[in-house]
DNA sequence: AGACTATGATGAGCTAGCGTATGAATTTGG
DNA sequence: CCAAATTCATACGCTAGCTCATCATAGTCT
């Protein structure tokens, strides 16, 4: 026995789950007539709780890069959900606003995560969803702390 | 309140853990200087359990399109960690096989992906490790049921 | 045999995510 | 007050995943 069978290791599982969550989710997103991917829906979401942001402060509350954030935005702002209106006193700074045609879409976008998320938990007790969420957001903490330096051993020795 | 919040959505959390579990992988698998990505590392994976099958098989058994497998293949030929041999019989078909040099890289890699995982579950006992896969792979079956088409009372909420 | 259909591999072109790099603007240290 | 460091947005180029389309080969049905 060599080594294990990848069909049970988390990383490859966690990273299957997703991607079928996804495709699932675009599959209906595109029958139903929603210009929207996930990411896309996930950007207009977490900017309708903090419009105003800037750039690079939306990447870090979304916890992805602020390069992906701008071809996101790019495709956003071409399709007219969502303004980059200037700061008049920094002029690094783009600020974000979600247009009017942004709202309904939302609506329509929760509706339909809810449906994929039946579909995705079907057979599951309360209490099984309840331990999944907790224990995924326990894994998002831990894998959120910077990822330590190669060896534990060393870094005490270069922090003294 | 119109909306729920994003970040406790099944999908997003689940994409984010998945997508911070590849980051942190791939940062290790750079700093040990093993230049292989989680994908290709998978197709290694599967790849030794199952020598000599086919590509459309193995996308199959992985769940992902041909196509995505093809060029992951490209790759790992380029690598000089793969090989395509040509049926005799049929001549659509490549036959897959690892070359020498993909098995010291699969040893090294097995550990590597237990360091990251136990640094994803750190704090979790082994009763909640258990569930979490159990849990996991129930979503996977699930999913991997072809989506049913379009329920019409969907149709319904999402137009109005 | 001939026509149709199914299958295997792959090309083209898209989104999403990343690392690295760069230019412009602001903030800070001396 | 000026130089250095930091910050914000973004260009470039990569992997990975997808849809859709294409081509070659194989199998099937009449």
């Amino acid at each position: 026995m060599p080594n294990p069978t990848p069909d049970r290791t988390l990383g490859l599982v966690l990273h299957d789950v997703a991607r079928l969550l996804r495709k699932r989710f675009e599959v209906r997103a595109r029958s139903a007539a929603l210009p929207l991917t996930r990411a896309q829906w996930s950007v207009l979401a977490h900017l309708s709780r903090q419009e105003g942001v800037n750039q690079a402060a939306l990447a870090q509350i979304m916890e992805i890069e602020p390069i992906t954030l701008v071809r996101l935005l790019d495709r956003l702002q071409a399709a007219g959900l969502v303004e980059r209106r200037p700061d008049p006193a920094d002029r690094r700074i783009r600020a974000l606003y979600l247009t009017p045609a942004a709202r309904p879409l939302l609506d329509q976008i929760w509706t339909l995560a809810a449906v994929v998320r039946e579909e995705a938990m079907a057979g599951l007790g309360e209490v099984e969803r309840e331990q999944l969420m907790t224990t995924l957001l326990r894994l998002k903490g831990n894998l959120l702390d910077p990822a330590p330096p190669q060896e534990p051993e060393l870094r005490e020795v270069v922090n003294a």
